[in-house]
DNA sequence: CAACAAATTGAACGATTGTTCAATTTGATT
DNA sequence: AATCAAATTGAACAATCGTTCAATTTGTTG
């Protein structure tokens, strides 16, 4: 009966590791750190325990690639939602659709909040985590400060501002994001995008 | 020789238990999430592994306490700064002292920040964790909306804006305390008080 | 169909985890 | 000096941790 049946299933390298990646942002969401576990993941993915070291060389640079995927996913709908803005569109709208987007499935989530909070707390420690940090935030704050200058420009505004602007809009969002996933009755999508506007046009008006 | 040596010196529970949550609070630290281990804990303590569960009825009640010892720590000097304003000072010119406080020591502090980071990511799964953060958010929360209220009323603004305006403030000190934590080089204490005070000016004034 | 590279398994390893509890030590009380 | 409640110890426990690696299975190639 059982005979015949094939114990596994060979799958290209490149698909494997993605299958992992996404376990791991699975278990992450469900258990947090405690859901970083090697048996936990592999058990997810329906896996042994050892194909995780056989893909990666280190559980750290599992996680690292499943921070750097997560990222690049959720920037990708801020972007996504930027370029739909149509195209006689000005900066300050272009914004408003990165506000909107950023308040928005899949990106406001508690979920992939509680796993970035995790990303985070791992980032003081191994350097391979911070170095995906630093660079997830490097083209957050990229995409965010070539918006608010653009907007800077278009009010006939010095746009030498937007770097700090910028960092204070990032700082803003975070916090909100951050909140918002501790405790999602704190505000409402439409506050938390009220506030947003507020800070940007503070930025271009005052 | 060593005949006569005590093996242990007895010490008031309220004591032993204050002196087991610093060394918590020094491991979180120091090893972040790894840190957090009843064997380190007790290391750092200068005792042994058992004493921990017989003054706390588990691993997860002692971090909570030193969760809230912590915010009450730091909340405190906060409110030290608001004080020490002159008595004639305006509201504003109050938020002014508690701006400059969050962004001086002890409370913009990359230990402390990341120690904060961790108690987050648990907050998620542990009941007693998540309450600890409710009720040190509101806190905070209450304050800021107070100093923000009395300085709407001041500029003879509406003061039902507060609510939303402390939210604001609040994410936006969060974000950036979080940002220079992970990395100190992204901005200067200088440009985060700038922020901080740019968001309120337009609070004020718009 | 035989051969073979490599994807996959799963037992094993030593280390570490939080918690329990009987035994020991302390310091104040009588 | 004897008594005793309780603060403290540390061995023991069952789980779990990340990693290793010899053995097995797969699917393609010759």
């Amino acid at each position: 009966m059982t005979k015949g049946r094939r114990t596994f299933e060979r799958q290209l390298p490149a698909d494997r590791r993605h299958a992992l990646i996404e376990a791991t942002l699975v278990c992450l969401a469900r258990q947090g750190h405690e859901g970083l576990s090697i048996r936990r993941i592999s058990e997810e993915a329906g896996v042994s325990v050892g194909l995780i070291n056989h893909h990666f060389p280190s559980k750290t640079a599992l996680v690292a690639e499943a921070y750097r995927m997560l990222h690049e996913r959720l920037a990708q709908t801020l972007v996504d939602a930027v370029k739909a803005a149509p195209a006689a569109a000005t900066a300050r709208q272009r914004l408003d659709h990165y506000i909107n987007a950023f308040f928005a499935a899949p990106n406001l989530n508690p979920d992939i909040l509680h796993i970035w909070v995790v990303f985070w707390s791992l980032s003081r420690h191994t350097r391979e985590i911070r170095d995906v940090r630093e660079a997830t935030y490097a083209a957050s704050l990229d995409l965010i400060e070539g918006l608010i200058g653009d907007a800077l420009r278009e009010a006939e505004r010095d746009p030498a501002a937007a770097h700090l602007a910028a960092i204070g809009l990032t700082a803003m969002l975070d916090g909100l994001w951050l909140e918002s996933c501790l405790n999602p009755s704190t505000f409402t999508p439409t506050e938390g995008i009220a506030l947003a506007n507020a800070w940007i046009n503070a930025v271009l008006g005052g």
